[in-house]
This record gives structure tokens, C-alpha cells and sequence, in this order.
DNA sequence: CTGAAAGCGCTTACAG
DNA sequence: CTGAAAGCGCTTACAG
């Protein structure tokens, strides 16, 4: 059996308080007293129970992290910087994969409270605004990425701003004919959609539904897919604005399986600056931001929020940047068509 | 303030006990019961505070994943299949990073007793194999990876076999100078080494220092430097055995800055078969292993070792099999050197 | 099938 | 600076 303060408490003949105070330093307790607990822990192993803490104090240091598909390079980057963002404050991290479907985001924000956890870091992506805006009563949250929301504090990037610059980035090489690819059924595609289509506007470029390529995910596979029976059909574009990098990679990878050179015959751009980007073949143009400020961000934010549920709702917006890399160039023949 | 199983029972007219029986299903009650205790629940809007239940019962329904970098593809798939196949046991997951050191790993093991958790899934990198064997008192762990370790049950691909595959399947393509490229100060790297070697001896290839090429990390940036700088001095080898599939991005990435082509002037193998790896330009040969069944074994391992923490320990080698892609091909003048 | 009581291990007023 | 007592919310023997 494991040791609890009790026990610590009759070995060192103190009392369960003084141990506490020696544990969590809460008051000061005189050196001698110290070290004979401090002995007596070491003697019987002993471990605080964390369960018996969190009833006790109403708080587990656990939080959730909820994000749609955690199998992507950009989840793990998110993860990474949250747990060790977190981890600084001594709080665990839960996670939690929403699977892209809005119902277990539905499920997560009304059970989280039964969970065992101080407060949930959200990234929906199908959650319906509808039932985000009247659910009342959330856990302590904070809501990231794309969702048109206002109950809840919320850290995100401006999309259609990024969306918009990475586009007129391609314009701003001499490319007409731009292609746009991602999932159309989502908040995200909504705003990078809208950037899209602003930054043609700026160009006078008239909008060209043909170039707007309907993808079946988010990921490498639904690129290359969207891209090889896109092209069977449709003549090449000057260049391809993807709405994440991973899209992009597939994207290339069905390009370069087809003959087609990047940026030689076509521009590619994606989105995200996940780390593998600037080591694809060729670097991939993208937007970027600044990954572990982000963490911090929405850890302070979710940190004043488990403080006081009262407070204002905040939204923050990351600044964003567009990285240039080789994947986007001049078209060779700089001509009008 | 939140409702309790005691203002349910109230609301209800009924016992505690009662309330626990229709959330917990332990014990039949009888459908008036259970209606008039669902409303009541309803009404309340109660959920479980599961400290409360953790401490009763001694469970808190949640493990900890361990993995040295969460921010990398490989660790992104591991942790989606593991959080997906506890979420199906009713299991939450934990994810700590152990940020590539023994120290931080040691830590986990001897206060996860400490923590909220039920059970420790742990891959270890450094962890010093002497302390892990006298490490008497683990909490109910499962090793994952490449660890050599006696004490706690274990769940791997066989490191040595899968390596001598991969390079086989390159001396069977024609290739003679087979280089190998990796971290080369861990378990796993001496493992995939040892398999390398016992290639080049049954094919006869006499073993040449000067292609085992040490890299600074297992991440596409230490692959892309390590490439670089070795170039620089040495000659392009036939081929080269990458200890994961992310340095072999990386690899190919700085071949293809330096203008080598990749499979036409140096085949490239990684390991692992991480998603991207099938969209890398080109796509990569590698080796590859069930990861859902692999998060499911480790999970019936863990759950055994919670539920009898003295039963026998157990080692699952997992199948692998070699993926043969684009990356690795014949020399293009199949000439003996 | 239901109720009253005890206890999981911790920490925090409340006294001294 | 320290001690004795109460209580966080749950579930489980123990009775009925």
C-alpha cells in the first residue's frame, strides 16, 4: 500500500498539517521539522495522491487539448508546444481527438466538466456556431483556429489577411491563373476562401470557379488525389494556393508522379509552416506563425479564464508571416495568356 | 456550484446509493427509479466529479503516453492511435514529453505514482538501461520502442531484422557502397546499426566507417546538415539507409539542394512509414508496421499490468515488412566498383 | 431493490 | 509555527 500523509505524519510524530505545509510549502515550517519529515517521506516512499489533491482543491492541473486529427505534423506541433508550455505550469495535458466531427466536439464542451480536468483548449472545426453560441454553460475554454464564435476567448490568426497575402504573393510573380484547393466544408476554407478571392479582387483577376479545387481532406493524400483528377480534366494553373501545407505536399507529390515541375511549371503554396515543409522538395512557400507564443497565449488566456469564469471574453489575433521558399517562382514564360 | 450525487438523491427522493446504481449501472433499479433519478440528474444538470470517483475508487481512467518528441509525424500517428484506441476502452490519455532525456524519463517513471494516472505507456531514448532494471517500483508501465530492459512488459519491432531488410532490399537493387545515416548515441541507432552491419556481412561488403554518417538528431534539419556536410568531403554513396523516415526528408531534401538525384544518383530508405512519407518526392521505401494494432497490444498489455501488477512480464515483437517506393532503385550503370 | 454510514487522502479554516 | 477536526464527492460493504 502507498503511504499517505497520516502515515508520513506518525513517523515523523507530526501532525497530517505539517506534512501538508512541507509538501506545498504553504507555510513555512522550522527546519528540524522539515527534515524529520522530509525523512520520513523518503522512508516511505511517499507520493501525494493527485486524486485526493483535486477533490480537495476542486482542481486537477489537467487540461484538455482537443484538436481534430492528431496523426498530422501540424497536431503535433500544436502538442508539443502546449504540453511544454504547459508542463512549465505544472499542468497536465488530455487529449483529445475530435475526428473532425462536430458531435464529439458537441460532446467534449458538455462533458468536460465531468472529465477530470481544470479547463479545455479547443480547435473545432465542424462544431455548428449555432450551438456554440447558445451553449451557455462551457467548462473554462479556449477556442482555437477557425470558428465563427463569440462565447468563448479565442486565440487564432487572421486568415483571410494571410490567405490574401499568399495569394498576392503569387501575383506579385506574374501568375494569372491561381487555383485554390482545400476542403470547402469548413470554417477554415470559408476565411482562406475569402482571402483568396479578395486578393484576386485587389489583382483584377476575375474569379474562375474552375480553379477552385474541392479537396476530400486536409491531408497529403486528399492533395494528390484532388490534384491528379483535377488535371485529367483541367489544364494546369500558373500556380495552386493549398490551404494547408500538407495538402501542398500532396499536391507535389501528384505534380512530380505526373511530370510536372514545382516551381518550374506550376507554383505551389501552402499553409501551417509545419517544420517538414522547408524540407520538402522543393520548400514549400507557406504562412507562418509563431508557434510556442501561440501556446503561451492561449495558456495565459485559459489560466485567467479557470480564475475567474466572470471575465470578458478575449480574442487574440497571431500575427502571421508569409515565408518565401523555392516552391514559388516567376512563371518561365512571363507572358500574358 | 455544480450539483452532487447527494442534491440528485434529494431532488429524487432517493438514496446516494441509488443515484451511483442508475450512473454506474451496478447494481438493476427499477425503471420508476431510473426515470425519477434521470430527470432529476436532467434537472441539475449533474456530471460526476470524477476526483471524487478516482479517489473512491482508485482509478482515474487515465494513462500517460510518454514519447521523447511529440512534435515530429511519427510521434502525431503514435499519439492519434493510442488516443483513439483508449478512448474506445474509456481510457484518457496523458501526453508527456520526455524531450530526449534520461533525466525527464527517470522523473516519469518514479513520480507517475504521483500523478492522476492509472498506467504509463513510456518510450524511452536515453533512459539508462542499469536504472530502469534496479527501478524496482514502477508504476504499471508498458516500454515501447527500443529499450533494453528486463522489468517491465515491452512492445517493439524487431530493429535489427527490419534494418538488415531495408539494406538487403538495397543490395539487391545492385547497390555496394550502402551508406547508414542516424543519431548514433541511442539504443535504437545501435540496433538499426547492428542490422546494417549484419547486411553488408552476408552480402559480403566489408565494413567502411566512412559511410556511417552521425546526425546531429532524428529530424529532417539534422538529416538535411549531416548530408551537406558530408558531401562536402566524401563522395555520393550508392545508397543511403536513413534510421527514420524524417531524416530521410531531410537527406533527400539536401541531395536535391545539391542537385543529386534521388533514386536516379542515390537510392533513399527511411523507417517507421510515417504518412508523409508516401508523398515525399520522391516516395519513400521504408519499413513499416501496424501502428493501430501495435496502440491496441500496448493497451491490453498496460490494462493486464493495472488490473495484476504481479503477473509475468511480456515482450511483443510486432511483424514489420519492407515498403518498396520510388526512393530506391537500381544504380543506373549496374557497373561493380 | 433501497438506505444510512463510512472512508478514499488530501488541505484548510479554526484554535492554540 | 503546529495540532485536531471537518469535508471535498464519490462508491461500497453492510443492513434491511
Amino acid at each position: 500500500m502507498r503511504a499517505t500523509v497520516k502515515d508520513v505524519a506518525r513517523l515523523a510524530q507530526v501532525s497530517p498539517k505539517t506534512v501538508s505545509n512541507v509538501v506545498n510549502g504553504t507555510t513555512p515550517v522550522s527546519d528540524a521539522m522539515r527534515i524529520r519529515v522530509e525523512a520520513a517521506m523518503l522512508e516511505l516512499e511517499y507520493v501525494p495522491n493527485l486524486s485526493a489533491r483535486a477533490l480537495r482543491n476542486g482542481r486537477s492541473g489537467l487540461i484538455a487539448l482537443a484538436l481534430p486529427d492528431l496523426s498530422t505534423p501540424y497536431s503535433a506541433e500544436m502538442a508539443h508546444h502546449f504540453v511544454v508550455a504547459a508542463g512549465a505550469r505544472g499542468l497536465g495535458v488530455q487529449m483529445e481527438e475530435t475526428a473532425i466531427s462536430g458531435e464529439r466536439e458537441l460532446q467534449l464542451i458538455s462533458k468536460a466538466r465531468a472529465h477530470l480536468i481544470d479547463g479545455l483548449i479547443l480547435n473545432p472545426v465542424l462544431l455548428p456556431s449555432v450551438s456554440v453560441q447558445a451553449g451557455a454553460r462551457l467548462p473554462p475554454t479556449v477556442f482555437i483556429g477557425e470558428v465563427d464564435q463569440r462565447v468563448g476567448d479565442h486565440v487564432w490568426v487572421d486568415n483571410v489577411a494571410a490567405t490574401q497575402e499568399l495569394t498576392l504573393h503569387l501575383v506579385g510573380l506574374g501568375h494569372r491563373r491561381i487555383a485554390i484547393m482545400g476542403s470547402m466544408r469548413s470554417e477554415t476554407s470559408r476565411l482562406r476562401m475569402k482571402g483568396y478571392r479578395a486578393a484576386l479582387r485587389i489583382a483584377r483577376i476575375a474569379r474562375d470557379r474552375r480553379l477552385e479545387i474541392a479537396n476530400p481532406d486536409w491531408f497529403p493524400a486528399g492533395g494528390a488525389q484532388a490534384m491528379t483528377s483535377y488535371l485529367i480534366e483541367h489544364p494546369l494553373p500558373d500556380a495552386i494556393v493549398c490551404m494547408t501545407d500538407s495538402i501542398a505536399i500532396g499536391a507535389i507529390s501528384a505534380l512530380w508522379s505526373l511530370g510536372h515541375r514545382v516551381p518550374e511549371d506550376v507554383s505551389v503554396v501552402g499553409y501551417d509552416n509545419i517544420n517538414n515543409g522547408a524540407f520538402a522538395v522543393p520548400p514549400l512557400t507557406t504562412i507562418d506563425f509563431d508557434k510556442p507564443t501561440y501556446a503561451t497565449t492561449v495558456l495565459d488566456l485559459l489560466e485567467a479564464r479557470i480564475a475567474d469564469p466572470e471575465r470578458p471574453v478575449e480574442r487574440v489575433t497571431m500575427p502571421h508571416r508569409l515565408v518565401v521558399r523555392q516552391s514559388s517562382a516567376p512563371p518561365r514564360t512571363a507572358a500574358v495568356r
